[in-house]
DNA sequence: ACATTTTTAGGACAACGTCCAAATTTATTT
DNA sequence: AAATAAATTTGGACGTTGTCCTAAAAATGT
């Protein structure tokens, strides 16, 4: 392993740990044993620590959203439990999301045009959910604007509130809890087959 | 106005500004005319400045979340918008959300309270909407949990997504925004009286 | 008028992110 | 193998932050 990602591996531990505005270069430093400077040279700045770590979370949603041709109910609910469990790894990012999308331009710029194809991905998926009989096909494409924004809200915020809210439960309660959440919200806009599967992942968790 | 008040009114103004983090003790000074050690001997640290802004959010909401007898489904609506209306003003704290919540300990009980008393109150307005015929009597006690959750979920965390995602929409626009969402959501548990409600508030925006 | 309390001022401290020049190690070329 | 070049590491510096502390000033009560 190269300086450079033990500085990354060691960095988002930490990060995840205590939180990203309460872990210095400094304590990253003797933490690794390591002079400070020597953090600068490869991150000029501790924003390109969390840029990298930006774009190694979008690699790894990449690799599990796969694009799926004919996505069942139980399929779409499987791919956002996959995504939250993503997202825990790399829960210090949406732990500061706001400071950060508002300090760090680059983190912001890569994390716009990543959810922007990826909100796209979600509204296709929805459509195909349709077709293929697990939603209403009385949903609209209003309908769908509006399930797409509750979507990406929990999404970027779950960790957030279960990090405040709900400090007792486990990684895998909080993300069944969210899982519930959306299973919940969609259900009501499912066919009877795509209820079906809801609620047996549901009860799978 | 005391200085107490002074250093208050303006200290809300630059958080939500510029964001709490950015603006130091150092600059409110500059700001007010008066020197650094003085807020200090008001607030003795930061965090003092952010607790007494808590209760003065926690104030105004208690003042317009007024106790109803028979809340009809428009009322729970106007009720959200004031709410909404009422984070906006203070919206600095909600997007420092979670770092106040970690490092804030009187903020964090404070807010703890309150939002356990006002989701209790939501609770039992949601089964009055239920006993008065403008939610589904399908309705079950469980529903009402995943709603609660959705609710307290957007409320703590719309202003945050608006500010990253929607910058260009208005106050009004981005209320609107999640006003919509709300009423979407629950207009699929609503009764025909109940969907009647929520749209003409919805279009009547 | 004096004495006491409240308020204001201004300088100090450690920690932070960042920067820079020198020293050291590693790699490349002769 | 020696000399040169490049990459890496070091250690100290700067300005800014929140916080703290002591003394001066103003306001208040007796």
């Amino acid at each position: 392993m190269t300086t450079r990602e033990i500085i990354l591996n060691r960095a988002l531990e930490l990060f995840n740990l205590r939180g990203i505005e309460n872990v210095g270069i400094r304590e990253l430093a003797t933490d690794l044993n390591i002079r400070p400077g020597n953090i600068t040279y490869y991150f000029p700045k501790k924003e390109d620590i969390l840029v990298e770590l930006g774009k190694q979370l979008s690699e790894l949603n990449s690799a599990t959203i796969v694009k799926l041709e004919n996505p069942s109910m139980t399929d779409f609910m499987e791919r956002y439990r996959q995504v939250f469990n993503n997202h825990y790894e790399y829960r210090c990012l949406f732990l500061s999301f706001v400071s950060q999308m508002q300090q760090n331009k680059k983190l912001s710029e890569n994390y716009g045009k990543v959810e922007k194809s990826r909100l796209e991905d979600f509204r296709k998926i929805l459509n195909k959910l349709v077709e293929a009989g697990y939603l209403d096909t009385s949903v609209t494409e209003d309908d769908i604007e509006q399930l797409v924004s509750f979507l990406s809200l929990v999404a970027r915020f779950w960790i957030s509130e279960s990090t405040v809210s709900y400090k007792k439960l486990s990684k895998k309660q909080a993300i069944n809890h969210y899982l519930n959440l959306i299973g919940f919200v969609f259900s009501k806009h499912a066919t009877i087959i795509g209820k079906k599967q809801i609620n047996s992942f549901l009860s799978g968790l």
